[in-house]
DNA sequence: TCCTTGACCATTA
DNA sequence: ATAATGGCCAAGG
């Protein structure tokens, strides 16, 4: 069996650790892993251990999009995770200050005015 | 080594 | 709001 890397297994780890219903981008991640400016490569690990049981699709661009292309598989099958655990997806969006993992109290009490 | 490729990001126009 | 740009950094050829 293949020993996975420390920088792998501190991203999955926190990938794993996003609750449900929230979601964090790839620039958060690698942060929140100990490794900052490394966002791609949150991407990449995503990739190659796809075949683990892991929360991806709770995983957004830093600005709330969906990475994948409109239309593509894989961009539909996210989009429905997201809604089946309550994640509001806008035109292939997600508004972080209300859905993100450390999102913005201030706007989100400001939104319930 | 050097070069290319990305599930990225912040800034600027 | 969208698009181009430069930066970033690990993998793989």
């Amino acid at each position: 069996m293949a020993d996975i890397p420390p920088e792998h297994a501190a991203i999955l780890r926190v990938i794993h650790s996003i609750p449900r219903g929230r979601v964090a981008s790839y620039g958060e991640i690698a942060r929140r892993a100990g490794l900052p400016r490394h966002a791609r490569q949150v991407g990449r690990v995503l990739g190659v251990y796809s075949a683990l049981k892991l929360p991806w699709h709770r995983v957004l661009r830093s600005d709330g999009r969906i990475a994948f292309p409109k239309g593509s598989r894989s961009h539909r099958e996210q989009r429905a995770l997201l809604l089946d655990e309550g994640v509001i997806v806008r035109n292939g969006r997600v508004d972080l200050a209300i859905f993100g993992w450390q999102r913005d109290v201030d706007a989100q009490l400001w939104k319930l005015v």
